[in-house]
DNA sequence: CTGTAGCAACTTGTATACTAGAATACATGT
DNA sequence: ACATGTATTCTAGTATACAAGTTGCTACAG
């Protein structure tokens, strides 16, 4: 315990900032199930999907450990892996979470926004906008995704959002079993205005409700599509398995 | 893609119940550092670890990675690893996390207690007692977790609990910088009967107030124990890592 | 034709080997 | 004495090899 090589430490290391395979498999993998690609009950192997994106099984493994984490997968030691089934009760469960923590973050933001932060929102409404009428529904999704972040950030709860993201990971794969249409993305940007008109009015109640609103439309669509695909869905009793 | 010999697509396979070595390592360095025993800044190292416990580096590494997730330890790649410092605003941003959710939690829990739950919440809450006048504080913390863990589970939000218990290592951990004294859980005591009495009586309004204040009264304490510790800080500017 | 035992091919879990990078120790020059 | 270049030794990331276990097909017995 006494006077080994090794670095420094009390003070830090370099920077952080690490691209990594395993970061990167993660991240492809992640999009691959929440957007859809791959359905729930879809079986996974680790071997099929090093192969396919040519690396080793390693990096494949820490996504995959991160993935089970998110509920995004199960794994079922020396059996297999798959995609897991929606559970009807942790998506609602995704919902609660989602609302009950943006509510109050919108809120907060909407006392401390300062005017550049106004703008920056404004600049992503405006981007959402062209978007709608352009129909590139990806890129909506993504901007949505920014503003939603960065409310959270002016809230200055910048934590919250990893349980935010989470949750919305859960929410989203249910919206993408079904075709998107234009009208829905009008209607998302709507909302979205209204609630960032209330945060740069300074208007702490108001960006609440407005957040409420948008998030129980939101949820509306997501139980109608539930009842759409059933089949990808479970009845009960699956294990969340978070250990 | 055609008739590959695999497990059945659609069925279940048999059941999880994985008591792998990665999840024993994992939470016993979990422990570890919730507990106090590892603290902030503290170097770790894959080999050492894997040396000391008799194991290989991959389970280890694996509970790295999930550690790593739960911000319990910073991972600089080829340089090394550390306990996380603790950064003050995420400190606060977990109470905010639990307060929001435990708050809500507890009076949906209010509303639909049955019987058979509120004897279950009782029976902790003699547990505690107990261990109380036998001084038997580890015990009494393993009981505090289970407590708000039942109420979470009678609120329904089951998956919600994950959040919590996130959230509370991080306080936890905070708190365990302290030596515990017995007033300090009688006080808790008081307050979790307190709690449970309003649940119990089916209250909802109560049993919020009550956990707002719970909550609270453990966050103070939290914030005195930083001002006595505060080289185990960091002041601002940490990599939340969350990627 | 039916049921069962066993084998073969797959699964994930674990251990080990190798790579590239980072940080200290030390020698060497000034 | 001090600065600097180099070498050693650590680090985590990745790749591969091996072990333990499950599944489903198949061949064989009834």
């Amino acid at each position: 315990m006494a006077s080994r090589p090794g670095p420094a430490f009390d003070k830090h290391f370099v920077r952080s900032a690490a691209p990594s395979t395993a970061t990167d498999v993660f991240q492809h993998l992640r999009e691959k199930i929440v957007r859809g690609e791959w359905v729930p009950g879809q079986r996974l192997s680790e071997n099929e999907v090093a192969r396919s994106l040519g690396v080793s099984r390693t990096p494949v493994r820490e996504a995959f450990i991160r993935l089970r984490q998110e509920a995004l997968i199960r794994v079922y030691p020396q059996s297999g892996t798959v995609v897991s089934p929606i559970d009807l009760a942790e998506v609602e469960d995704s919902q609660f979470l989602r609302e009950t923590l943006e509510c109050r973050t919108v809120a907060l933001a909407a006392e401390s926004c300062t005017a550049e932060q106004a703008e920056a929102l404004c600049d992503l409404i405006e981007r959402q906008r062209r978007c709608c009428v352009a129909g590139r529904e990806a890129d909506f999704v993504a901007f949505d995704d920014e503003m939603h972040h960065l409310l959270v950030t002016i809230s200055g709860r910048k934590a919250v959002w990893r349980v935010v993201r989470d949750a919305k990971g859960q929410l989203d794969r249910v919206r993408h079993l079904s075709l998107q249409n234009v009208p829905w993305i009008e209607r998302n940007v709507r909302e979205h205005e209204a609630i960032i008109d209330c945060v740069a009015r300074r208007d702490p109640k108001g960006a609440e409700a407005a957040m409420r609103h948008h998030l129980r439309n939101v949820f509306q669509s997501i139980e109608r599509i539930a009842q759409e695909h059933a089949d990808f869905f479970e009845s009960a009793g699956g294990r969340t398995e978070t250990a």
